[in-house]
DNA sequence: CGAATTTGACCCGCGC
DNA sequence: GCGCGGGTCAAATTCG
């Protein structure tokens, strides 16, 4: 009898430890994807830094057009991953394609984009084509008339404890201005939102959406890289072997 | 099924 | 006037 009760008490007290492990997996998730959110925005502020840098004055035998005051055109040299065949340059805006060219002075074909975050039709059109092997050219023309609502293609989690990073960024717009942004701003608190009372219930509802897409494929990146790290699987292995094998204790970090 | 992308056709400016 | 090249349109296709 005894051993059947301890039996059962044993059993109680894992699903008790399982469920703090699974509470604590899932902190520890929100926090992976803050923080990768906030190394992809320091990275993609990083390139666009070096881009305006003298040392991308022989790209394809042009110079990289410096943003002047009164100049709408902005031209900006992006470094790519070679990985990354996606070729888009990560901006903050939501840029919609209407059209793509193969030029003669370039084999890489010109795409046209054109920005769609504004409801009453953003001016600002954006050309890109291929540099070299890593090189994105992007070219600007015109200003935005809104705001950037999201960042670098990132989207903002929806736990209120993880929303709304640094919504006070240059746009590629006030860089024609400003090229290096000499007071570039990261709001890097994870606390409520900081100038959501500045959108349109409209852009809520689109940002909101398009954020749950990006969110849950994000989701399956991190899953699926974690689960290819075989330092995560047996870091994970043990942290499952000494919740069955040890009595409960303080939460431990996996990270 | 709606939104986004692709791609061929069309338009327009420029040089000869 | 004509041809060429860059930019845009819009129908078809793909994707989520």
């Amino acid at each position: 009898m005894d051993s059947h009760n301890s039996t059962q008490e044993k059993v109680e007290e894992l699903q008790e430890r399982l469920e703090q492990v699974l509470k604590e997996n899932e902190n520890l998730r929100s926090m992976v994807e803050v923080m990768n959110n906030h190394c992809n925005f320091l990275q993609a502020r990083i390139q666009e830094a070096r881009a305006y840098s003298s040392d991308f004055n022989n790209i394809n035998g042009e110079k990289a057009q410096i943003p002047v005051a009164n100049g709408k055109t902005t031209r900006i040299l992006v470094k790519t991953d070679s990985r990354d065949n996606s070729l888009i340059v990560k901006d903050g805006y939501q840029w919609r394609k209407y059209g793509q060219k193969v030029t003669k002075d370039n084999p890489s074909p010109r795409a046209y984009f054109r920005c769609s975050m504004s409801a009453s039709g953003c001016p600002v059109k954006k050309k890109r084509c291929v540099g070299d092997e890593s090189f994105l050219v992007a070219t600007y023309e015109g200003e935005h008339n809104h705001e950037v609502h999201y960042l670098l293609g990132q989207s903002f989690s929806s736990s209120p404890k993880t929303s709304t990073m640094a919504n006070n960024v240059h746009s590629p717009a006030d860089q024609t201005t400003d090229p290096f942004g000499s007071d570039i701003t990261l709001d890097l608190t994870l606390t409520g939102p900081s100038q959501e009372n500045k959108r349109t219930s409209q852009n809520i509802l689109a940002e909101s959406n398009n954020n749950k897409r990006k969110k849950k494929k994000k989701m399956e990146e991190y899953v699926a890289s974690l689960t290819r790290d075989p330092n995560f699987t047996v870091a994970l292995a043990e942290a499952v072997a000494s919740s069955i094998t040890e009595l409960p204790r303080p939460a431990r970090r996996m990270l």
